[in-house]
DNA sequence: GATGAATGAGTGTTCATTCAT
DNA sequence: CATGAATGAACACTCATTCAT
């Protein structure tokens, strides 16, 4: 049943494929032939969308960074006033999507991240997406904060951020998103008080 | 030439081997061959003294996690008082201890841990890992603030320290100890901070 | 944009291509896809020519003796003397037409050899063109020889011809067609001379 | 049933079973499970022997040309005289020696000379051999003939064998040795004669 | 204790072919 | 007439594991 058209779809399906087979069983487990039966297609199609495996987790990468970015973005057009607290915050939330957070997401961002150390194409895509989390919140803290201190802040909460998201991944139960804001919003407005400290 | 008492002298020398292994080509690269030859024995070696090649990765996250546990107490071995702040700043330092923050180490843990989401050993021992750092941090900041607050400085504070080793192992750059070491840090006498206006 | 008389075009622009293909990475790779890419079409147009890839193998090894007959009648067509040596030369000559000393011809019937020796169909075509040599020389060589001599002349000239371009295809320096006639010519001139020696 | 020292045993056994597989279904359908078969063994038991499977071509290829030397020398061993003529004798039967004209041989060489224009390893080994040939007739030519018509007389025999080796493998009757031989004589006695001519 | 020969299942990938559009 | 989506078998190769020596 061949048609026209149909590479969005397929590319689509096959990357969900991708994420459902990395949550079942794992990077190393998820051979084309799995992922195939996942999407429900023949194993040579996955060369005909994407030159070669590589390219398919490539792609998928590219997709969870992008519901990433898209999740801020969503939330940065929600706010009604544009103070630094309420970007940092809304940062803070995107990072917990649930798109980042489901167990899917959170075994695959975890494989990528084991498989970047030896793949200079995954390397490249995961270094851009933490220097990205980085800029946002010094943008951000550079607003009240002098240069080193907005440079400190940002360090700290970028890895904060990722250190709740990967310890909530590592736990095994499902993420506690709400716990987990919470402890970022702490240390925020912690951070912020020391700017209102340094402005007196 | 067989000799006798060979056991831990071979087992260390194999865990050495994995270890260098996964730095060099990555954990789905390291086969029992690579290590094999890394370490100047024979394949069949590894199944005499580890039961098969998971048997060898078991015991080399053993062994990290001996290394990370042995880094805290040498440095609660040089303490002169015995403070929170003191025993805290020592727990932070051995997570960034040399033998944790090691090319070799960053990789193998990130490798554990993406491992550890599909392998009920791994798994079992990456938690045990978990909620030691977790339950050592809070025994020491209960010692100042009410049960609630501890557990949220010691989610913080292990969030923390696991983000900015994490940015640090993903970063391709060496590890900058000392500017990670700062930021907790700053975290912990903020915490601190607050026993001491909850107590006044 | 649908034509009509297109059959002949397609057919020459896919066996051109073909030709192309094993010059560039030899049979074994010359795959459908590889052809058709360097023909500007679609994979799919292939079989719709040529029933299937030996369809078009074949239609390319008939065009390369096709080729070659042609080679050997244009120069007969120069010819201002109907003489056996005048004949024979121009066959010499025609083996060593530049249509069959070029790179892509050179590794397309190499390659045809190779694969006449399992498939009927290639077989027929080569044994085809080996009898034609042999035949065209047996007969010039007749007017001047006895039968059983003209033969021996015959098959003598026809390996001597082969493997001029066999050692000339396999030098992987450019045929040295001048050379090659030379040697040849020389060949045909003692057998001639025999002939002469008989007849006295 | 694993044993020391079968290196040399296996190797031999693989390098024949390829030469039986040439022959019964060609170079291109000659796969690794078919040699493998054919040989009793494992698949996997040819990348432990050769590197892999051009490993094992290689070896093979090796194999026919370390034949047909043997071949040669075989031949000189039995000389009474050391003369020229005598030597290249020696050197036609040599190339028309059972090892040479047996179906997988002449099946395993034509495969390999369409493989060499594409397979630096291959197309090393082929011109070894091609050279190997010119030069000893071309060493035995030079004892009575100047230089240039040594060159000469040594590229016509090498021609003159290979084709006559060419056209007896692509006949598809069995070699008929006795016949290519004779014409091959007779080509030498012509340059010899030429020898004696030169010299008068 | 230690070797390395041997296995065979499993991998990613390629490919000729078919066929709905 | 022509496309390119789709298949599924076949390929070379890798690998953890076993076991006779």
């Amino acid at each position: 049943m061949p048609k026209v058209g149909m590479q969005p779809i397929r590319r689509s399906q096959l990357i969900a494929a991708t994420l459902e087979a990395v949550d079942q069983v794992g990077m190393s487990d998820a051979s084309i032939a799995y992922i195939a039966r996942l999407a429900g297609v023949s194993n040579g199609i996955i060369s005909h969308y994407f030159q070669d495996k590589n390219g398919l987790l490539e792609a998928t990468m590219r997709h969870l960074m992008q519901a990433l970015s898209e999740a801020v973005h969503a939330r940065y057009r929600l706010l009604r006033e544009d103070t630094p607290q309420a970007r940092l915050r809304a940062i803070i939330d995107g990072n917990f999507d649930e798109t980042q957070v489901s167990g899917p997401a959170m075994k695959t961002w975890l494989a990528f991240w084991a498989s970047s150390m030896h793949q200079p194409s995954l390397r490249r895509l995961q270094r851009v997406n933490d220097q990205r989390l980085y800029s946002n919140l010094c943008g951000q803290f550079r607003r009240v904060l002098p240069q080193p201190q907005a440079r400190a802040a940002a360090r700290g909460m970028a890895a904060l951020i990722d250190g709740l998201w990967l310890r909530g991944a590592l736990s095994g139960e499902s993420f506690d998103t709400r716990q987990a804001a919470q402890i970022a919003y702490d240390y925020l407005d912690l951070q912020l008080a020391k700017a209102e400290t340094a402005l007196s």
